[in-house]
DNA sequence: CATCTCATGTAACTGGTTACATGATTCG
DNA sequence: CGAATCATGTAACCAGTTACATGAGATG
């Protein structure tokens, strides 16, 4: 899947995998995480599979940069995932969940302290999210006009964490309330 | 984390590989999932470092079943884990999210027909949560009255999954009537 | 008669993580 | 002067998936 995204991102403009990592910092940490050497790897594979090309960019103060520029390939390969559409909802892995299920023989102030973390930090993602993250999308927007409808799309996405955290903040709300009152 | 789910619920009672199949079926799919190789390869492993240990049973008519019982160490093993604080929210990946942000060369008709696809996916899935897991919830803690407090940590993670399907109707709702009043 | 359930497992593969390596430049 | 930034990569490892194999008994 991180193909996907690569190729997307690079839908916009050629960029080397040094950018793509920032892209990953900073607009898709919403929906997609990656580690750098991933990124590199993965470059590798979609070049092998002439989804996108590279040309070596000499710098004199910096590193060598390697660009990568997606094809016509690349681009009708995107579409085409596109155009798959979901039929099912992935598995759920929720390490938080998983230990609340087995969390009986915890003690209660133990249980609730772990909770009460958690709470805060879901609180500062929501308002990462309310934040930064806004004002980001809203700038790019405004900069780039004619990335208007890409631009509502991000912010889809962007709404999506506001909303999931903001879920997960209620639902401790009931849990700590739960466990304060009956353990 | 497999591991923590497994012996997880042989803390419940000895079980083989089989049967905790479907304990991730039935109970355990609102926060985890596993494909049942892997249990099986899980379970050697586990067996291996001594937290579980395994007998097996003949049956006449049926293939020989291997129980698995958790053993102090394993006890120990999963209380320790327990007691971790989660610091960090896990990174998000969602398929559905990063398809969406890379959704503009997409037609209107078509995106919007993929996001009503996948409201109904989650409306099942809401429903789902409300009525049989709910059900199998009250069940299970009327037959064991000694289980009263896993069973309200149990409720406690189908609620989440109430909640978070709940989350993303909401969310798509929103999604649908943006795509349809402009595109 | 076909499909499902019971029951356990192996082999090959994929996707991703962690750790490591290099080395100049810029910033506080 | 140390840390961060720029920039790319490899190697070892780990978790998990997919496909395959076996074979009897029960169910429709």
């Amino acid at each position: 899947m991180l193909k996907y995204a690569l190729l997307g991102f690079l839908t916009y403009t050629p960029m080397t995998g040094y950018d793509l990592k920032h892209q990953f910092a900073v607009v898709a940490a919403s929906f997609w995480h990656a580690e750098v050497s991933q990124i590199y790897l993965t470059l590798k594979k979609l070049e092998a599979e002439r989804l996108v090309t590279s040309q070596i960019q000499p710098q004199d103060d910096h590193p060598d940069r390697r660009l990568y520029t997606i094809t016509d390939r690349g681009r009708h390969d995107l579409r085409a995932w596109l155009s798959e559409p979901i039929t099912e909802l992935p598995p759920i892995k929720q390490p938080v969940l998983l230990k609340l299920f087995f969390a009986a023989p915890m003690e209660q102030a133990e249980l609730l302290a772990q909770l009460r973390l958690l709470r805060n930090l879901h609180l500062q993602k929501v308002s990462y999210y309310r934040g930064p993250v806004l004002a980001h999308i809203r700038g790019t927007a405004q900069r780039h006009p004619h990335l208007a409808k890409d631009a509502r799309l991000w912010e889809a996405t962007r709404r999506f964490g506001e909303l999931s955290h903001e879920m997960s903040l209620r639902w401790l709300d009931e849990m700590i309330a739960m466990v304060e009152e009956r353990w």
